[in-house]
RNA sequence: GGUCCAUUCGUCUAGGGGUUAGGACGCAUCCCUUUCACGGAUGAAACAGGGGUUCAAUUCCCCUAUGGACUACCA
């Protein structure tokens, strides 16, 4: 017997920016079906028109081939089981609805919102928990189980508007074993008669996932955790449906929490601790409302996969970096873990740090000529990039962490000047001063730089160390840094003698006060 | 409120009836060094509580507590 191809989907709907947590799913998704040799595919559920926002399925397309998790069929690179936009398949999920109805496992149901409101008021003040429209109130509404048929008929060929509505059984247990949960059990009487076809004629998510995941030969359905509560309604419609020999498997992941204390991570988590949970930035088109993305701050994709795996999955050893076809290697459900994972940008900063290090020099220079602020040669960036690579956290801190490289210093860091500052150091800079222009252009080195310096020093009988952070400070401005010959070589030696006579002058203006 | 889910260092987690409870981030100290990083070394740091079961429980069972999700004609 062939085993059934492995197929998972991932079903975001187009409200705006995709969340982190949604990222995540979709990379779940994508490891399990790549490590089958299965299929990821996109399906777009947009069945709610209110809450449609232009552009947002650009964005989750965007943030899918920015992280390399590119779907094997989509609406945009199509597929046998197309349309993958569920707004484009309003026809289908009617018939099943109305198939059902037909076989009395649903039914119309007329009433208004008003009515709804006054039936939950009424069992409410009833004393009744947990007010639902099911097996017991379903009695007391407007619905083609208590009117009588001509009337539902009149009522329909009137035009009404109507929902159609899941007859849940009043007592029983439905069950499922979730991949990663085990059994989960829930009683009939917890769920209630969901709509499954809304009365502009568009189905709800539980109708529309259902039918679409039979339709589309889904194997598996990974998604996250606040889907466990309905999942059990879903089973009961794979059965009304006649669908239960190929029901899905599911496996309901573990939620992204807020980094203190608990909770979903939200949007205002982001904005709260200045890190971005969208991963890319968005303007909505309508409000004007922008979100931050970890593209522009500078996390580069492979990190954010990296980090983003590791909440909520660990492959069991004490590997830590893993590429995106590693990660398919390794990936297993059962490895998923069961609790929440909160998110500690920390982490995410560090796998940033890892990658920034591990991509050859040759990438950075062409970054850093491409993105520098600052007008750059090539023979620099190299130099810039040899110097920093392997110190910072983010691609802009080449420039952001080192202005001096690029700028004169302006400011200066005067505690440490005041404490470090000396006749000697005075002294050296004034000789160094005179030294430099000695060495050759095409001599311009670290090395060289180094030597004259170290002749001054020994020849006062002078330790390099006591002079070299002042010095520093005359160079860049600032008490810490990279190697400060190299700096002097990056900035060249006219720039070097500048920013001596700079500091020379300034510190002897205060001498004279 | 009801239903469901969860609970190992601050965080992500490994482990699983008998372990010095392991790793990583972060933190601290030391080394390297012209400073700061990087790197290296070391360290502090955890089984939510209470009952069982058992020779033995962090591991299995129950209860409690805490946290979370869901509870729409939203997904």
């Amino acid at each position: 017997m062939n085993q059934p191809e492995i197929r998972v989907r991932f079903a975001p709907s187009p409200t705006g920016a995709l969340h982190i947590g949604g990222v995540r799913t979709a990379l779940y998704n994508y490891l399990f079906a790549k490590k089958h040799n299965g299929k990821f595919l996109l399906r777009i559920e947009d069945t709610d028109q209110n809450r449609y926002v232009d552009f947002a399925e650009n964005y989750i397309k965007e943030s899918l081939e920015w992280l390399g998790i590119v779907p094997d069929e989509s609406p945009w690179a199509g597929g046998l089981c197309s349309p993958y936009r569920q707004s484009e398949r309003k026809e289908i999920y009617q018939e099943y609805a109305h198939k059902m109805v037909a076989e009395g496992k649903a039914y119309y149901a007329f009433d208004t919102a008003e009515e709804l409101e006054a039936m939950r008021k009424r069992l409410e003040t009833e004393g009744v928990s947990n007010p639902q429209y099911n097996a017991l109130s379903r009695e007391q509404m407007k619905n083609s189980l208590t009117l009588p048929k001509e009337e539902v008929e009149a009522r329909l060929k009137a035009g009404e508007p109507y929902t159609i509505r899941i007859k849940v059984p009043r007592k029983e247990e439905i069950r499922l074993n979730d991949l990663v949960r085990g059994w989960v059990v829930v009683h009939s009487s917890q769920i209630d008669d969901k709509v499954l076809l809304k009365s502009d004629g568009m189905p709800t998510y539980h109708l529309a996932n259902v039918v679409d995941d039979y339709l589309m030969g889904i194997t598996h359905v990974i998604r996250g955790e606040e889907w466990l509560p309905s999942a059990p309604l879903h089973v009961l419609l794979y059965r009304f449906l006649g669908w239960e020999a190929k029901m899905p498997q599911f496996a309901h992941l573990p939620l992204l929490l807020k980094p203190d204390g608990n909770g979903k991570l939200s949007k205002r988590d982001g904005d709260m601790h200045g890190f971005p949970v969208f991963p890319l930035a968005w303007t909505n088109p309508e409000t004007q409302e922008t979100v931050r993305g970890f593209r522009e701050e500078g996390y580069l994709p492979e990190a954010l996969i990296n980090f983003l795996a590791f909440l909520g999955w660990n492959p069991g050893t004490e590997q830590e970096i893993f590429s995106l076809d590693e990660l398919v290697q390794a990936f297993s459900i059962e490895k998923i873990s069961k609790a929440g994972a909160k998110f500690d940008i920390k982490k995410a900063q560090w796998f940033n740090q890892y990658y920034i290090k591990q991509k050859d020099n040759a990438f950075w220079v062409n970054y850093l000529l491409q993105n520098c602020p600052y007008p750059l040669e090539k023979i620099q960036a190299e130099a810039i990039v040899a110097l920093l690579k392997d110190r910072i956290t983010f691609p802009k801190d080449f420039w952001e962490q080192a202005p001096y490289l690029f700028q004169t210093p302006e400011n200066y860091d005067e505690q440490t000047l005041a404490s470090k500052w000396t006749n000697e150091v005075s002294l050296v800079l004034k000789q160094w001063k005179t030294l430099i222009p000695t060495i050759d252009n095409k001599d311009w080195n670290a090395e060289n730089i180094k030597h004259t310096l170290q002749q001054i020093t020994e020849n006062q009988g002078i330790k390099l160390g006591k002079v070299m952070q002042p010095i520093r400070i005359a160079l860049t401005g600032v008490a810490q840094g990279a190697d400060l010959m190299l700096i002097a070589q990056i900035i060249g030696k006219d720039e070097t003698l500048k920013r001596i006579e700079k500091i020379l002058a300034k510190m002897l203006q205060k001498e004279k006060i």
